[in-house]
DNA sequence: CGATTTTGACCGGCGC
DNA sequence: GCGCCGGTCAAAATCG
């Protein structure tokens, strides 16, 4: 029981205490636990308690680290397999291009691993992979698939399909009465234009936090329900982020990465069936690979009737794992979707344990939900001044390696 | 008075 | 080639 507790409360940060890199708190412990030093075997036989039950706890935390590491393995190999079928399944060639970008094999970023490689069953392919990967290199809202000056060769004198590869997007549905939704960034307008299919109009924003920042949004209602506020941000910060923006910008990209890990290659939507349990706020990244550019979207929206909201948006492909978070416990929890294949359960179990596992993800993903659901007080003007002093993105970005 | 918003003009991609 | 459409520009208006 207590050691239980004990695993508990060190979590991924005890391995370093117990390494030795900062043994004053053990030191600390030891002396509050032995106040009188006079008994010094007592003292002695006490450490080397202590020690072994470090030690015991060091053991633990390998073999989770190598369970963990182990889960990523077969999570590899899982996806590999899994793109292979798609990509023999699915030879539609507006989608190759267009799931290049958003690739599952994304989520190997730097990886070396030859089944990169051979995934690529085309040169042209291959390249598409290497532009996908820069998509997932997600720092603080920056989720271009490639900077402008960066372009991809074209290999194959597709022009149109370069410009398809040349960016990608994230998309965020949230319902809200303000006109914007607060996400720690300052923003101006520069144009605004009726789109077409929507009788809101669609406002173009660009960050102005830092000179020369090529980050872009837009902003629009839902066409379909005027109280859901869909921001689509594009472009990469070149400057750190306040901490809103980069506990939004580690939610998004940990959906995203979460999305293409489980990636599915159909652009069919998920049917009504699904079960979602009722929840403080459910949120659904979808990737649609039939829009103009590769698009992560993730809804955060509260669905009214216990129904995943938007599932007749033809656009979106179908996430395959849905997932819930319950904030009071902090407690995330995917809910394997509907008509699962064996194979794909399989990932959500070896995605689960080893998203689940990473702390920084689920405190992210509890700011970000946070910050939006607070947003129509704070947010009803766009020149939201950070409250808080900014923070290097890195800190708070959430790493899919 | 500087920063921001508004809004019509302009440009480029794309489909016919 | 033409028109539609999305996105951007930039001058004028507005705001603090």
């Amino acid at each position: 029981m207590e050691r239980h507790r004990e695993i508990k409360e060190v979590d991924f940060f005890s391995e370093r205490r117990t390494g030795g890199g900062d043994d004053s708190h053990d030191r600390r412990r030891c002396s509050s636990d032995h106040k009188d030093p006079s008994v010094s075997g007592v003292n002695l036989t006490t450490l080397q308690d202590e020690l072994s039950r470090l030690s015991e706890e060091n053991r633990r935390l390998k073999g989770m680290v190598e369970k963990v590491t182990k889960d990523y393995s077969a999570l590899k190999c899982q996806f590999f397999l899994v793109k292979q079928q798609n990509t023999k399944e699915n030879s539609q060639p507006k989608f190759t291009v267009e799931s290049g970008a958003a690739d599952p094999s994304d989520v190997e970023d730097r990886d070396p691993s030859p089944s990169l490689t051979n995934s690529a069953d085309t040169a042209s392919k291959g390249h598409q992979l290497t532009a996908a990967k820069r998509h997932l290199s997600f720092d603080g809202l920056s989720y271009d698939a490639l900077s402008e000056n960066d372009k991809i060769p074209n290999v194959a004198n597709d022009g149109a399909a370069e410009m398809r590869c040349r960016r990608a997007r994230v998309c965020v549905r949230a319902v809200s009465e303000a006109p914007l939704i607060s996400d720690g960034c300052q923003w101006r307008k520069y144009g605004q234009k009726m789109a077409k299919g929507n009788p809101c109009p669609r406002a173009y924003y660009r960050c102005t936090m830092a000179a020369g920042c090529p980050v872009r949004k837009q902003v629009q209602r839902s066409s379909e329900d005027r109280t859901i506020l869909v921001t689509t941000y594009e472009g990469s910060h070149n400057h750190p982020l306040p901490p809103a923006a980069a506990a939004m910008a580690s939610t998004t990209s940990a959906a995203a990465a979460m999305l293409l890990s489980g990636s599915s290659t159909s652009s069919e939507t998920l049917p009504a069936t699904g079960f979602y349990p009722p929840s403080y706020a459910t949120t659904m990244a979808t990737l649609s690979p039939a829009a103009p550019f590769p698009t992560i979207t993730l809804d955060l929206t509260q669905p009214p009737n216990g129904l995943m909201p938007f599932q007749h948006n033809r656009m979106a492909a179908a996430m395959p794992f849905p997932f819930q978070m319950s904030l009071p416990q902090k407690r995330l929890e995917f809910l394997p979707a509907v008509q699962f294949d064996h194979q794909q359960s399989s990932i959500v179990e070896t995605i689960t344990s080893a998203i689940t596992a990473d702390p920084n993800f689920t405190a992210s993903l509890t700011a970000a939900i946070s910050s939006i659901v607070a947003a129509p007080r704070i947010a009803n003007s766009s020149k939201g001044v950070p409250e808080s002093p900014q923070i290097p993105q890195s800190c708070t970005t959430f790493s899919t390696n």
